[in-house]
DNA sequence: CGGCGCCGTCAGAAAGTCGTAAAGAGTCCA
DNA sequence: TGGACTCTTTACGACTTTCTGACGGCGCCG
């Protein structure tokens, strides 16, 4: 039920209190102490937020913010000891979402650790259906239908169709969708996407060999039809 | 251009201060003195972000953030002379999405700014369509119109007059096209930067005999007309 | 006039992309 | 354990784009 949180500190101590802290109320907790591994911690662990120190021994901290930033988007909240004001310029135009000087009290940080997190899931207030020609999409139950025949996808072709679905008329770079859909991490991925899109079309388009909804451009990407 | 922002402050110093800075930086500001206009300015003027004082004369400024939050999904960002735990909690609590103490530092309340407006408009560097005479070039969905009529290009040919058009009545070398295009490796490859100008004059020049837009100048480069 | 260098065009070869099918790997559940 | 389902990975044909070399036109200059 709690989100998953990855801290990255060096010092044992604080790396300690916070991790306890935050586990007890209720936070699924990984922790690294260096900038190295918590970049593998990204990948691996996926957490939905991440409490950075600054003060790393084998990275400058603003590096692993901007390298966090590239691989995901997910919340990242700087702690230092620093509390210059060119320090948290620098931190936050590096991709951090908060800055926090030590020392910091514990309800503090949990606060804006809420307040991070409830950016980022907007608890639900999303999920009204989609609707699109005489496609229903519902993203809260997870269902398709069109013209109220029900559709089974599998997740990944759900995400997809969402995905697309929710920019209609735009078109959607490759790289833009692996990253929505696999995360950034992806290198060179674009077969992947060949066949997610092949089964998604024999699902849902009538006729899969010249397509209604999902548009292919060109050495470009995908996009949805503007119905 | 810049983003819409909202400061709600019943102190005119710090409001003329705040905004000035603001306005200075490029976005648009609209200011209000109390938390009821700052409700009706809300609805009014659609800022994309609110900078919120706490202190305010007609209602507590946490009950400001609910009704925000209540009406609308945009960063609120707290300004409070308070700096206790408990005011910052309930203020985040309520809705804010960074609590920011007096007397704060211009440039970190900028990129405290920067920070908040990010996560809304997520990596859309919002590049504008290129417009050339009757040439409208659409760096974001990857198409080209002239007079109102599609044109479809090959990447490169894309790539090709995006750069030049980018440039407009300036001479590019082969040099440098080469460079922009292919990148720094290639040799002295202008055979292929002939055959691309040919491809892409046939596609968009209406006599590509006597060019409008592409145009040649000899032993040094092509040059966009400037129009 | 004839060579030289640059430009534009053409056509075939090489490389890349798209859609599809199908085989292996992993998970979940009875 | 076995089966159903999903995801990943590979392979192939059809097709498009890009590369490459060859050819003629043009202006320049001796």
């Amino acid at each position: 039920m709690g989100a998953r949180i990855l801290i990255v500190d060096d010092e044992p101590n604080i790396l300690g209190t916070v991790s306890s802290l935050l586990r007890s109320r209720g936070y699924e907790v990984f922790s690294t102490m260096s900038g190295r591994a918590a970049l593998e911690s990204l990948e691996r662990d996926k957490p939905d937020l991440i409490v950075l120190d600054l003060g790393l021994p084998d990275m400058d901290g603003v590096d692993v913010c901007r390298h966090v930033r590239e691989a995901a988007s997910l919340p990242i909240l700087v702690l230092s000891a620093r509390g210059g004001e060119k320090d948290k310029v620098r931190a936050l135009d590096a991709g951090a979402d908060d800055y926090v000087t030590k020392p910091f009290g514990a309800e503090e940080l949990l606060a804006r650790i809420r307040a991070s997190l409830r950016r980022v899931e907007p608890a639900a207030p999303a999920s009204e259906p989609l609707v699109r020609g005489d496609l229903v999409i519902d993203r809260e139950r997870f269902r398709v239908q069109r013209a109220g025949e029900e559709i089974r996808l599998t997740p990944k072709e759900f995400e997809l169709l969402t995905y697309l679905a929710q920019h209609p008329g735009k078109v959607l770079t490759h790289r833009a969708i692996l990253k929505a859909i696999w995360g950034v991490h992806t290198a060179d991925q674009t077969e992947h996407l060949r066949v997610l899109v092949g089964a998604l079309r024999k699902k849902i388009e009538p006729t899969p060999s010249s397509p209604r909804y999902i548009l292919t451009e060109p050495w470009v990407g995908y996009r949805f039809a503007d119905l």
